[in-house]
DNA sequence: CGACCCGACCTGACACTGTCAAGGAAAAAC
DNA sequence: GTTTTTCCTTGACAGTGTCAGGTCGGGTCG
């Protein structure tokens, strides 16, 4: 433990229990324990017990703009693919950070303009490529619903791809690139 | 309180808190108290906090799978449509059930056959449905991708509406059926 | 009838949790 | 050289899940 900061320390570790044993059974004492600190040192670097959810949700929007963004640089005709990729890919490399960002009760972006505005920008990523791929005819209201159709498709293929139930159903996933290319084909929004 | 039984008492709080405040903060002490027990009565009708919500779980795979299950019924050319709707229907109308149903730190199916069972159930509906629609000529790996991609679709489409940050980007939906009609129609997959 | 068991609940205790309060050492600012 | 600030400490509190051990009424059975 040659640490850097203990906050990087915590973050990391809670990280690393969510992932593993999902946000709820977290605490904050044991973080603190396991970190060789007393149990109240976490309390200089978070408010809360939430201010540690709240770190993570805003490292993880800002990392899964970044993939987005890089996604948003393939050519047209394989963008909407490699969009849909990079979201299912960020969530299965970062199932700790990718748990606690869609939990409102863990972090609530109401009041968190902060939180709201890395959200806001990874979401602007998918509506920039919408845009894009539709043209110049394509109404608001038409952007608007293919952006929320793949949001939902991206965001559910994720999710349970995370919390088991699709693997377990459909078998283990052995090449993840050719299983999404052929959802992707069945929704038709690639 | 003229109560029914203690147990469904127990059930139904416990599914209000967590539609209203997640899982995470649910006590089972305070389940007890407000049901005017002691704080061990509720051990008598759920071996552990986990108990109520696999009980949880259970309820809520066999209502959606009734769903599901009358979605069926529709006329083939809007049973697609009618699936998706009756999914996230369900999720809107049973918030509480639906985030514990698909949360492997709250209820794990993996060692738990009969939760397994009500799960696969409903998603064998899904499967009939496309079976039926895709025609004979449709290979295993087809309908297996066009189940899954429907699945995770209508998913993600729930996930997000619940947790909230769908409905904080593209504003208020007044008409709920025909937002999903346009989600629907924006996947080619109804 | 009495003995017995069993389901449904209670009281008591344990270790553990998040968080408030107060302090302390050491570096930085003035 | 004194004050302030940063980072961490110990101590206490109510609230949590859960193990262990009652109590008490209603049923079964000899």
């Amino acid at each position: 433990m040659a640490n850097s900061t203990l906050r990087e320390t915590i973050l990391r570790t809670a990280v690393d229990h969510i992932a593993e044993h999902g946000p709820d059974s977290l605490s904050f004492r044991k973080l603190a324990s396991d970190a060789g600190v007393s149990h109240q040192a976490p309390y200089h670097h978070f408010v809360d017990r939430r201010g540690v959810f709240r770190a993570i949700a805003l490292d993880g929007f800002t990392r899964l703009g970044e993939s987005m963004m890089h996604a948003l640089s393939s050519p047209p005709a394989k963008q909407a693919e490699a969009m849909l990729e990079a979201y299912v890919d960020f969530a299965l490399a970062n199932p700790g950070h990718f748990r606690v960002m869609f939990r409102r009760d863990l972090c609530e972006m109401e009041d968190d303009p902060e939180l709201r505005g890395f959200a806001d920008a990874a979401f602007d990523m998918l509506v920039d490529h919408v845009r894009g791929s539709l043209g110049d005819g394509a109404s608001i209201s038409e952007i608007r619903a293919r952006a929320t159709a793949m949001w939902s498709l991206a965001h559910g293929l994720a999710m349970l791809l995370i919390e088991g139930p699709l693997e377990h159903k459909v078998g283990p996933i052995t090449d993840r690139r050719a299983f999404i290319r052929s959802i992707a084909r069945q929704s038709g929004l690639a």
